[in-house]
DNA sequence: AATATTTTGGACAGTATTGTCCAATTGGTC
DNA sequence: GACCAATTGGACAATACTGTCCAAAATATT
């Protein structure tokens, strides 16, 4: 479970030691923070994560605030890049509707909602967000503040193009994204992955109850 | 905000000096727990603000990890019995069927969802299931377990009246519940109480599209 | 008013953590 | 092969917390 490095940093593989020690510092630190919290995770527990000595750690990443900071801007970089990627793949002419947006809710859950990033990001939002209001905001910022403006945009443009009927695209595009996490937060904030089947029956009945909500009829 | 301990533990009020001073220490540590996690949460910072010695927290409840398991005992036994009055109110027989849903909506979401109970549990659940399986298994064994079960009973019932279209009533109770946490999550988690006015518009807006999708055509 | 019980405040050992310093070691570079 | 930067492991002081003990004080009971 030692991370392996190479595959997470995807830029220039030509400086291996400096930076693949860093990525894993900081990729161990994600995960020690988002079990025990940050009061409890230990610089000693993150460094034998990582595979370093503790001393590397401050070298590299300096106190305990800065190395959940950096830790925080990293991930939620990750996390927005990973939802506009997927965004990409939203139906805009549909022949299916249903079957198409099945697809793409699918697909936002695996790769924005389910994967390690937002998932460890959500829960030291929920666990620290008190403690650290600098870091709510950010998050405010970028997740409820890009993400849900531009599933509403989404929406609103499937609705002018006759395929939804919608008076609020904001109010809906909450709902959809509410939807989508119906069943998410009961077996999936411990830790577990959901199983892949799992997901696409989520994504199934989201967006079938959603299509009853707001489909044309 | 001393907690009134008399309309807490219904049992014999003969001995109030005991039972008023353990009741401080649980509320104070439900606060602190809830505020801190577990492992950041200092017996003294508790003991201060049950306005307490940190030796009679010792004396009534033993140590932290008992302390703890107590104080979700209490919390998970209150919480669930708010939920099951809050219940009780469901319409059955509704002349206009949006605005009584609406109104037992507004109801739910202040009195077993908003309220500090249910907030403090959840957050728990969320902070330190990972590390207290045994709480986690409790929590839904009370949660999931028998209300998202109660809340499908009744929307059976409501749809063999005629009054709605359901096939699944398990799923349609869990999409009904998320559609009322729409907006929940991302004020409320941190602590601030949610504004009343607030309430009650997310219990209209989570019954509309609720009905646009189940409700008669 | 005398007595029993609870509470208090402080001291205490044991443990864990953070952040710093440094000498020795490693690993890559010229 | 020699050099240089990064890394290591360990020692270290400062701080904080848990859980226990105890004598003095406050509170309730008789």
């Amino acid at each position: 479970m030692k991370t392996s490095p190479a595959a997470v940093s995807s830029e220039t593989e030509s400086c291996p030691p400096a930076t693949s020690k860093r990525q894993a510092i900081l990729n161990a630190a994600a995960d020690v923070f988002a079990e025990d919290g940050f009061a409890a995770a230990s610089i000693d527990a993150i460094a034998a994560r990582a595979g370093v000595s503790r001393q590397t750690v401050y070298n590299q990443l300096g106190d305990k605030d800065n190395l959940f900071k950096v830790v925080v801007a990293e991930i939620t970089d990750k996390s927005s890049a990973d939802f506009f990627r997927v965004l990409d793949r939203f139906p805009v002419a549909p022949t299916d509707l249903e079957k198409e947006l099945t697809e793409f809710s699918a697909l936002l859950l695996r790769k924005a909602v389910c994967d390690p990033n937002g998932r460890w990001l959500r829960k030291l939002v929920e666990t620290e967000g008190g403690r650290f209001p600098e870091l709510f905001e950010t998050w405010k910022e970028y997740g409820p503040g890009k993400k849900y403006p531009a599933i509403a945009a989404r929406l609103a443009q499937l609705a002018l193009a006759g395929y939804l009927d919608i008076e609020d695209p904001a109010l809906a595009a909450r709902q959809y994204m509410a939807l989508l996490a119906t069943d998410l937060r009961i077996n999936q904030q411990i830790g577990r992955p959901t199983p892949e089947e799992e997901v696409d029956r989520m994504a199934r009945e989201a967006t079938k109850t959603f299509l009853r909500a707001f489909g044309k009829r």
